[in-house]
DNA sequence: CTGAAAGCGCTTACAG
DNA sequence: CTGAAAGCGCTTACAG
């Protein structure tokens, strides 16, 4: 009725209004003005819910992360953010926790047409039966790349930088090395943790030692870290699957009374700010995580916009920063 | 037509198929046998769009952050989202970055029906003219508690939490508190360093020192305490009006070799998980983070039902948590 | 208990 | 350049 009281208000169509609204230049300049004024008169708002159900496009995405209390989603996501909103596109956040029913429920918003398109975080195994949700519409991982998926990717070469963290430390002299692991369900975890085990046998390392956390924040290092120690034999060296988990594994080493990197050295991975205020400062491996966010919104509309065009499976580079924990 | 294409099949109305799809309980149940059939077997999906153009309720809400990457606000995030989830409601996450562009793009989605409220934890001083865009839609401040808007808050009471702080620094026998203040276009901020002089001067301090910073992060602690440590005579104890902020600012500490809490004590605000890691533990102001962003839905949810409901100005309570920093 | 019809507020061929 | 009309896919009084 809104758009209609506008058109009474400047005498001409409901049809003109619309096009005034969607600056379409066919409107004679006068007419256009009558609008305009009118407009402004009734303070009129366009329904936005009517617009998307006309156009069928609703100009939202979704975002599916498993926890956006991780810095590194939730640096991924401000990345989302912001490239979405150069396209003039919003987002909707769901924090699954992993959790399906959570997912699922958002994810029925994809057939629902409330968004265009899907970008998840969450472990691809995470999401079992629910990719058939998905279906065809849009949808792009980010941080996961797993290709046996009917869509595009953005990740790093997980496997090539967990050697590379293993090297550093090798190249320091630590003798026995130690990862800390997250959950085995996401892929990056497993490509990394392969890349660990690869470099060992490469560097011809006897020591081998994989600790797997239950969640993946600060307490989950801890716990790792603790369960470590009580090895008869003490690594030198521990390479956390992530900043947070790293954050961990230090308090207690310094609860323990260990000299980082002397006794033992810690190198993490993802570069969240944290890394840069622990004691010493955290070595670790960056992943460009605000640029995921922005190739992975890339890809998204592209895909929108051409809902023909093939995956497309993208590889950005990270990067060794060393700074005093190894 | 999809309902249309439903009704078909079961050989009944659409208004059928719709009750159906709405468990209203006056179908007969051989009927919605029928239309269940139906819809299995075309795999129909509700178009949720229609829906809430139809019913004029998008069971959306808007969540305005500020910096979805301080630690504060994902936690309430996280507690904004399980409520959310428990009554049926998505959350659309604006990361403002306080930029008035971005925030009235997000805000044009309560005239546009996309959204049925908003929660805001942007200061409220940001919000320039914003509110009139706000204007009679269901609206929650979180954490930020100002009554001159017509708007529900869910807060602490910041003044005697900060008075509390600096009391229990007092008690350790610290005779020079220096705050770090995060922005001043924050409630909270201004409240905070209220009640820090006001304790000092109950106390019969004479010392008393603020340092602002610009950006709410690490480095934003870190140069505040730079800054502070260039003064001519040395704080010995350091309120910092967020936990990412004391992170900062104990790293400078370390890095210049004073022992904390022997030569400066540091106490936070907050309560986010990084406290518990830093060395040593840090000592600080719980908010209640999760119940922020429950409470809030609840407020929001209630003043949706029902309009005519009036605001309600919820404080909850905060806790002092010694650890080792002070 | 069920159906025909109106309507939510827009956009977009189509005709002029 | 503009308007009348159809239609996006639902829900909901109203009548029977």
């Amino acid at each position: 009725m809104s758009i209609d009281k506008v058109a009474k208000i400047a005498g001409v169509s409901k049809a003109t209004v619309s096009r005034v609204l969607n600056n379409q230049h066919i409107v004679k300049p006068a007419t256009r003005e009558k609008v305009l004024t009118a407009i402004q008169q009734c303070n009129y708002q366009p329904n936005l819910l009517a617009r998307q159900l006309r156009t069928s496009r609703s100009r939202m995405l979704l975002v599916l992360v498993s926890n956006i209390t991780n810095p590194f989603c939730s640096l991924v996501v401000r990345g989302i953010e912001e490239e979405s909103e150069r396209h003039g596109y919003h987002i909707l956040l769901c924090n699954s926790e992993s959790n399906p029913t959570r997912e699922s429920a958002y994810l029925s918003l994809l057939s629902g047409k409330v968004v265009d398109g899907v970008i998840t975080m969450d472990a691809i195994s995470c999401l079992p039966g629910l990719t058939d949700m998905i279906g065809d519409f849009p949808w792009v991982q980010c941080g996961e790349g797993d290709t046996d998926f009917r869509a595009s990717s953005v990740t790093i070469d997980n496997a090539q930088a967990a050697i590379a963290g293993v090297y550093h430390l090798a190249a320091k002299g630590r003798q026995r090395i130690a990862l800390i692991n997250s959950d085995m369900r996401y892929l990056y975890s497993q490509q990394r943790e392969q890349g660990y085990r690869k470099a060992l046998t490469e560097l011809g390392h006897n020591y081998c030692r994989v600790e797997y956390i239950e969640e993946l924040d600060y307490t989950g290092g801890a716990k790792a870290m603790q369960k470590i120690l009580q090895d008869d034999q003490r690594p030198d060296a521990i390479f956390a699957i992530s900043d947070v988990i790293a954050g961990g594994a230090m308090s207690v080493l310094h609860q323990q009374g260990l000299r980082i990197p002397d006794d033992i050295a810690v190198i993490g991975f993802d570069g969240i700010p944290f890394g840069g205020v622990t004691v010493p400062p955290l070595t670790t491996i960056i992943q460009p995580m605000h640029q995921f966010g922005v190739r992975s919104v890339q890809l998204l509309l592209r895909k929108i916009k051409d809902p023909q065009l093939d995956d497309c499976h993208e590889v950005l580079e990270w990067k060794l920063l060393e700074r005093g924990s190894a």
